[in-house]
DNA sequence: TTTCCACCGGAACTTTAGGTAA
DNA sequence: TTACCTAAAGTTCCGGTGGAAA
């Protein structure tokens, strides 16, 4: 049934992008200076989830690496690697520069040197989910280095320009801006219909059901993806020769479970008491959470540490808060409600 | 309209934990 | 072993915001 895996896992960068030829050309045009061996500016890629900036950026990258022998290319999820150190430390190690260096004891300047001797080959750094960055001053520090080119991939512009300082600002506001929006059902459909055919055996899917997968993912790619993996997947294990309507109501579920459980396992213990409060008594205010957390925790943190907790999986999409002021009250973020498959 | 107070989040400070070097 | 260094996590303090009550 499944004929090449690998065309439906998340990360896969396919041979052709659909529907984003502009997108493409002008973050090709933005790169361009490398190939001939002069620095580039910094590209911002922002566009809802699912929107394929992440696929676009690595597309791009792989395009001008075929093209130029000289130009090494390195990827950084901020969201995994959300400290300045992290994500120096992530560019340094897929340059093979991290030999002595060590998380507790080298100061983050010593990084920031590192980088500044590199001498290969021109780098592009795609910083993915930037907005996610703790301290965005990395931003900065990779900005002053000319023989790296910085491609930041945010959700929304407003958000990542309301954390970074005014120096900042005023470089990115001058910086080459891709905007992407969310699929149509159609061009979902296209996607879907091209993975389907290189991914798996004919006749295993039919186009009514990619329709469907198309109009439960909203416009995310991402997901509609995850809902064909997780469908044929599931019907391969089960033996069945093509994917069948239950499975698919199925997978659609699980899709969205899977990305939620991503979420989850990111959070610390003292992190989960927080979220497993709100679940079991939410809405609620955060007074109660404080209290039934300390209840259910030996060495409780004080209010203004669960208040960080609550930003985090508010930003994770985990929870979701109503209300400005003595009326604020946290709930469960309850996705599968938001587009249920038909 | 004023006052009270829960809540938010920035900034500065402290504690913790892991590593180095003598 | 110990003194010292650093990043990360957590705490304290505090000004701003906005809903509720006087």
């Amino acid at each position: 049934m499944i004929r090449d895996a690998r065309v439906l896992r998340a990360g896969f960068v396919p041979r052709e992008v659909e529907h984003r030829d502009a997108e493409v050309n002008h973050l090709s045009s933005v790169l361009e200076p490398i190939t001939n061996g002069e620095p580039a500016d910094t590209a911002i890629v922002t566009g809802p989830s699912g929107a394929g900036k992440t696929c676009i950026s690595q597309f791009v990258t792989e395009r001008l690496r075929e093209e130029v022998l000289d130009v090494e290319a390195t990827y950084v999820n901020c969201w995994r690697n959300y400290t300045r150190f992290r994500t120096l430390y992530q560019i340094l190690d897929d340059l093979g520069a991290t030999i002595d260096i060590h998380r507790q004891s080298t100061p983050h300047d010593e990084l920031v040197d590192r980088l500044q001797q590199h001498d290969g080959p021109r780098t592009v750094v795609i910083l993915d989910e930037v907005d996610q960055l703790e301290d965005p001053s990395v931003i900065y520090d990779l900005h002053s280095l000319p023989q790296f080119a910085i491609i930041c991939i945010a959700n929304k512009e407003e958000e990542l320009f309301s954390r970074v300082d005014d120096r900042l600002v005023s470089r990115l506001r001058s910086s080459e801006h891709v905007r992407m929006d969310k699929y149509h059902d159609e061009q979902l459909y296209d996607i879907l219909s091209a993975r389907a055919k290189w991914g798996l055996d004919e006749d295993v899917i039919i186009d009514d059901q990619l329709y469907r997968i198309a109009d439960a993912a909203a416009g995310d790619a991402r997901l509609a993806i995850g809902i064909l993996r997780t469908a044929a997947g599931k019907a391969d294990r089960e033996n069945h020769e093509r994917i069948t309507d239950d499975i698919l109501l199925d997978a659609a579920e699980d899709a969205r479970a899977q990305i939620k459980q991503k979420s989850l396992d990111s959070l610390t213990p003292h992190q989960r008491v927080v979220y497993d409060v709100v679940r079991e008594h939410g809405p609620v205010g955060p007074s109660e959470i404080h209290e039934r957390y300390s209840e259910d925790v030996d060495d409780p943190r004080t209010k203004r540490t669960i208040r960080t907790y609550l930003s985090k999986m508010e930003q994770y999409n985990l929870l979701e808060a109503e209300g400005t002021s003595r009326d604020r009250e946290y709930s469960l973020v309850d996705s599968a409600a938001a587009s249920p498959m038909q």
